[in-house]
DNA sequence: CTCATATTCCAACGATTTTTGGAATAGTAC
DNA sequence: GTACTATTCCAAAAATCGTTGGAATATGAG
């Protein structure tokens, strides 16, 4: 290990930059972008064995990009603040720009179909001929969803796909942006002729762009 | 390892973390920060054995972080983009505010001295009870430097000290935020009865927050 | 107190990364 | 063509990191 004057520095610097060096990581940052959650549940949300959930926490929480709390038996860990997701945004951003792979594989595992934007979502909830489906877990929805929004589980609106109606289009949204479980959805209605598309960026990006969220 | 459906594109997105994971590369990233150079350049200026130089310059450009051109029988490395040194000025603020012990050590190789603020220096520079030394190499000076610098590499400001004047401040600039030179030409002076204070940012904080160069 | 649960700690193994030596390449000068 | 320089490629050694099994810890319930 070869050493200039300014190592020492640079090897801290580098201790966030490793932060942000895994998948697992990422995707645990990612999860907890949208709110606090125990070990288990991040375990589970994440699809990462519980261990090694555990282990890169740790991880995490010495780079302070998370906190934790205990309640009773079970941990709760969050992000550290308000600065995190919005960094990791940044990140993607930048990433996004930069590799053609990264956009290969969001494509190929997220959105061959169009999304509608925050924005425009927006501007269309008011319309009777738009209809939003929350195809988180019924858990998320309750800690806070899009105003109107209907919670069907990707399970249950496979239960209950006959009950939607035809005559509207339907835009589906899950976790974050790289969540992959709104583009099922949203393949699932077209296979059964409904107008569907996905939500960009998912809740964490409706979020994070500055809209409001239903009153509970 | 396992596998969670997003991985592939968490995968990809680590690339881009992995890429500032490192000491080294982040050190060349921010001597690629001044300008173009090519490895051997980078190799000296970084501190950095010449074939590993080489070896985290293809990882960097691997990741599109930078560009390479050759000229005859050299390889001139730069930045692929404008928001790349961009994006390394927010990963260095996130850092900053997170790790006490980055703060901590910044403080013990660079500044126990309190240094000027670019904006402060901007509007001394007319002042004539503020004199500002370029103590980079005489290359990096040739290049481009602050209005009114005068060029002193460290060695050369060494047998020169009894020419400077000790009825004004001295202002010290080098590289980029992380270089220890100017810090060491500060305590020089100061040993030698001068009033002296490094440049916070040096010159790429100088020039990325849009103050005017020296004509040339 | 014992038992059950959620999580972490420790240690190990495999995978990846960093670093360097030696050979190969691409260019210039002669 | 040969000699020379700057850089990269390839391979191997050293260091670090990711992952997981088993033991340990902390809390709450009974």
């Amino acid at each position: 290990m070869a050493g200039f004057p300014e190592e020492p520095i640079y090897q801290q610097l580098a201790r966030i930059g490793k932060a942000f060096a895994g998948p697992v990581r990422l995707r645990l940052l990612d999860v907890l972008t949208e709110g606090e959650r125990t070990v288990e549940e991040l375990s589970e949300e994440a699809g990462i064995a519980l261990k090694n959930t555990s282990a890169q926490l740790q991880q995490l929480r010495a780079a302070h990009l998370v906190t934790s709390r205990r309640e009773g038996t079970r941990i709760y860990y969050r992000l550290a603040d308000e600065r995190v997701p919005l960094f990791l945004g940044q990140l993607r951003d930048f990433a996004h720009e930069r590799l053609a792979d990264l956009r290969d594989a969001v494509s190929e595992h997220i959105d061959s179909l169009e999304g509608v934007t925050a924005d425009e979502l927006a501007g269309r909830l008011a319309d009777p001929n738009t209809m939003v489906i929350d195809v988180r877990s019924a858990d998320s929805y309750a800690e806070g969803h899009l105003p109107g929004a209907v919670s069907l589980p990707l399970e249950e609106l496979r239960d209950r796909l006959d009950e939607l109606p035809h005559d509207v289009e339907i835009v589906a949204y899950c976790g974050g942006p790289y969540c992959v479980v709104s583009p099922r959805a949203v393949r699932l209605l077209r296979e059964h002729g409904r107008r569907a598309r996905p939500l960009e960026g998912g809740f964490t990006g409706w979020r994070g762009s500055g809209h409001r969220l239903a009153d509970h």
